[in-house]
DNA sequence: ACGATACTTGACTAAATAGGTCGGGATTCT
DNA sequence: AGAATCCCGACCTATTTAGTCAAGTATCGT
């Protein structure tokens, strides 16, 4: 029922990408530095990302990271499927990962149905949510910076 | 992001107390079996729903648990945020359990926003559904049953 | 009164998950 | 060549999850 801290630091890193998309490639350092993440876990979860297919790196000196996809291309949802597993309170119900349930029945289970309903409601939010609609929203909240490294996110 | 086997287990005894409400008390040991429950396990559990006041306990021969309320009076939210802790998947925005979160302007956070929308939607099913809506909805899908302890839930 | 039946309480444990850390290797730019 | 940067797998510790267990207390039928 909650984002795991890993999770989280995906977003913000994602975050940070989308504001740089178009202009090169970012450092972990500097997303590290920026969001407060341990470098280290950073690394590990950019590598993940990116075997996931959500960045593009680049090695060497002017090396770093940016988006594979344009961020209005990456919803919440896909990013959070892909760290979290199953976007459902209860086994059995994700599209994309079965998982027996407990009960005897699993088409007659009252409460699987509702949690397909939690689901639904679930994914219908984060489905709606690009990258790139959370770089607008972060703009809002905070009006014009010079450097979009300044962003708090 | 998932409900713990702990908290299935805990909606499913409810369950079989919303049906079983009105007829006196039932036994942990026939919850058990029916729901394929470890008793040890269920007992830790009632125990826990019976400080939290959702059941109510009787001892001796003829002992065992019923609701404490009237099954429309409990809804999933409420047992669900006393099993799980706050319905968020980003700390700092349920309003029962404050939390921090890592950034570093609350106030200016993009992801909170989100995810304050995604917390919305989840309560939103779960405060609309109570333990009566759940029993209909099992009897919905069953059809009559003679005994109530035959029910699949 | 007494024994069987149930709930009560608290301690304990094994396995999984979360949240990192670390060393060293592979690339790329200058 | 050398410095900067990503890459990869192993490792570590604390917490949570999912139970188990023993001994105790209340209640009922006889």
């Amino acid at each position: 029922m909650k984002l795991s801290q890993r999770g989280e630091y995906a977003l913000r890193a994602l975050l940070v990408l989308g504001m740089n998309h178009g202009s090169g490639v970012v450092r972990i350092r500097d997303i590290a530095q920026q969001q407060n993440i341990p470098r280290r876990f950073l690394e590990q979860i950019l590598n993940d990302l990116k075997s996931a297919g959500f960045v593009l790196s680049k090695r060497g000196v002017a090396g770093g990271y940016r988006l594979q996809r344009g961020p209005n291309e990456i919803s919440l949802a896909d990013i959070i499927r892909h760290l979290e597993g199953p976007l459902t309170p209860v086994g059995g119900v994700s599209v994309n990962y079965y998982q027996r349930c407990s009960c005897p029945d699993e088409g007659k289970c009252a409460i699987r149905s509702v949690m397909q309903e939690v689901r639904d409601a679930i994914v219908g939010v984060l489905e709606g949510v690009s990258v790139a609609h959370l770089c607008d929203r972060v703009r809002d909240l905070q009006g014009p910076v010079e450097n979009p490294l300044d962003y708090i996110i």
